[in-house]
DNA sequence: AGTTAATATTTAACCGATTAAATTATTTGC
DNA sequence: GCAAATAATTTAATCGGTTAAATATTAACT
């Protein structure tokens, strides 16, 4: 079965390709007349139109590159949480809606990436996460309309969709000392500098001073963004025996983490350690106890990065925009509360 | 920065497209000199060749394309569940190494996906779960090479990547039965003709017979793959006031929902019921108490499949293969011991 | 040196679409 | 009825590559 081009609707319906083309875009006046033989050319054929070839004279293709932080290729390789995988299925439908395909590439942000933009002359792109500075210097010389997400990348030249993690994070921090807690311990990812953990740990430390409660640096616990990571900085508390009653974790994975950490301890949440997460990733409704955390809407993310992407494609000269959506406490089981 | 061409290049060079495309692909001999000359020139142009163009003339397009189930266009749109984002990331992850993307799309499988296949010229298509008939045999008809995932379609025309579904929860239940509970309930999802669910009730029967106990049909519970439906499953057991003490799970996902169901109405697992799930998916470790389940090696199926559908498109004369992947019961601390 | 053979390079067509410019057909006005 | 204006269609170039066939260059052998 070989492919229906162009050229056989043509000669199916007795006319030129250029009479077809037209037809379909309509960019030049043709016949009622022909155009419907060309479509019933069409309809008999069953035609449809190689995005390649047409990406190849109209300049586009039609496909949205989506950068996300590179997993380690280990035993289990997976788009690295249910974070991403959560932002990557919004990108994903939001994008098909307009037409557009989305081009997944799982990189640790280097030259590769650029390389994959010109091969596939991408149209657009959205990454999600941090990268290092002189990833944001390259693609910047692409000249492809980039979005950001989740990034404090403060080049003028993206626009951005993010949240306050600063705020996130005081909001959770607040919380617990509403609770009665006053020895609690954070646990985070990486802190790069200017990077989201980084901001999550000042809002810690905003609601600790507005709660008159020293901050203490034995009590921030640095790791991974991961389940493992979650695991061994509770372990790490309780080696140092720290005599920490909660923990703000600045994602879910990290508290679901520390939670596994503690139980296989013997302890328990949130009867012995009280636990907060960050993110309200899908698993952490269902976990038992449901956890309590700062509610970001995921889904949006990815849906208003593709709008805005999207509306710079059709408009070049659309300007910067950066987009901070909406965060929200959601208290579930995992935090004890030592006063009422 | 306009885009660097082939033309760029032969001119920097001072030869023929065609010379440099010979010397790129080697397919004609060309001189070291001259090899030597465009290697240079490309270098210094930076030039990244357009697999769209190359596509066109070649016939291919270096695109996988990924069947995946639709997800409802809910509140949270997401890769479904974590099973389905590791194989994608395993797939991903393989067909990269290969110089392939992948196009991912979550369908209904209809045929907006055959249009897909067309419209971007995939070279190869993998499908994910069961379909309805009509579906393979649009796909058949595309001629591009298929491998399908979790499929128990008896076309002899696709490549398949499966496990022993039925061996894989004769497993889970055994374990159950050997730890003495004997009023097993199941759950599962959709239970349709030739599917997934239905194979592993084959399983969960095939137990029971060897431990000679009843199969009775009160306890066999159908929903969907989903948290909530988990819940709702434990829900209606619960309800019907089965004197149940364990429960077989036909996912993960299912088993976790139902933890959840039975800690709503204060039943802990896995005192007061002991649970049992399939797929071992990344988070079952992590559960508290970790999750008894059968694992498979999920990006194995991933990567299986990747190799299997790029041998095929090099050698599409390749006969069909089917790989079954080998399955383990994994004991965690969800099922109880209710005899030793 | 003079063919012949082998090697290196170029020419030009093609892949499947789009589109500016040229051409043909159809109205319209007088 | 005929030129001018307008509408419909075609011609042919183009996008960025590949490649069969033709040509030019170099090497090999009497």
């Amino acid at each position: 079965m070989a492919r229906v081009t162009l050229k056989d609707v043509a000669q199916r319906a007795g006319v030129t390709t250029a009479t077809v083309s037209y037809a379909l875009s309509g960019k030049r006046p043709i016949s009622e007349a022909t155009k419907q033989r060309v479509m019933e050319a069409i309809a008999e054929l069953d035609y449809v139109p190689d995005l390649n070839a047409r990406g190849l004279s109209m300049r586009d293709s039609k496909l949205i590159g989506v950068v996300v932080p590179q997993t380690e290729p280990g035993e289990r390789l997976m788009f690295q949480n249910s974070f991403y995988s959560e932002v990557l299925g919004s990108i994903e439908y939001y994008a098909r809606q307009q037409g557009y395909h989305i081009l997944i590439s799982a990189t640790d942000a280097n030259e590769s990436y650029l390389t994959l933009a010109k091969q596939r002359n991408l149209d657009g792109i959205i990454v999600i996460g941090m990268y290092p500075d002189e990833f944001y210097q390259q693609m910047k010389k692409t000249q492809i309309p980039i979005v950001l997400i989740d990034s404090y990348c403060n080049d003028h030249y993206y626009h951005n969709i993010r949240i306050d993690d600063a705020y996130g994070s005081y909001l959770a921090t607040r919380y617990m000392l509403e609770c009665g807690h006053t020895r609690i311990a954070f646990f985070a990812g990486q802190m790069k500098e200017n990077g989201v953990m980084k901001k999550r740990l000042l809002g810690y430390r905003q609601a600790l001073e507005e709660f008159a409660v020293p901050y203490r640096k034995e009590y921030i616990f640095e790791g991974q963004i991961d389940y493992t990571s979650g695991i061994a900085l509770a372990n790490r508390l309780m080696d140092q025996g720290l005599p920490a009653t909660g923990v703000v974790a600045a994602a879910d994975i990290l508290a679901i983490g520390a939670a596994k950490g503690f139980f296989e301890r013997g302890k328990r949440v949130p009867e012995d350690y009280s636990l907060i997460g960050f993110d309200d990733v899908e698993i952490a409704q269902y976990l038992t106890p449901g956890l309590t955390t700062i509610r970001q809407q995921i889904s949006l993310k990815g849906q208003k990065a593709v709008e805005l992407l999207l509306k710079h494609i059709e408009d070049p000269s659309l300007p910067k925009q950066e987009e901070i959506l909406p965060l929200q406490l959601v208290v579930r089981g995992s935090v004890k509360k030592l006063n009422g």
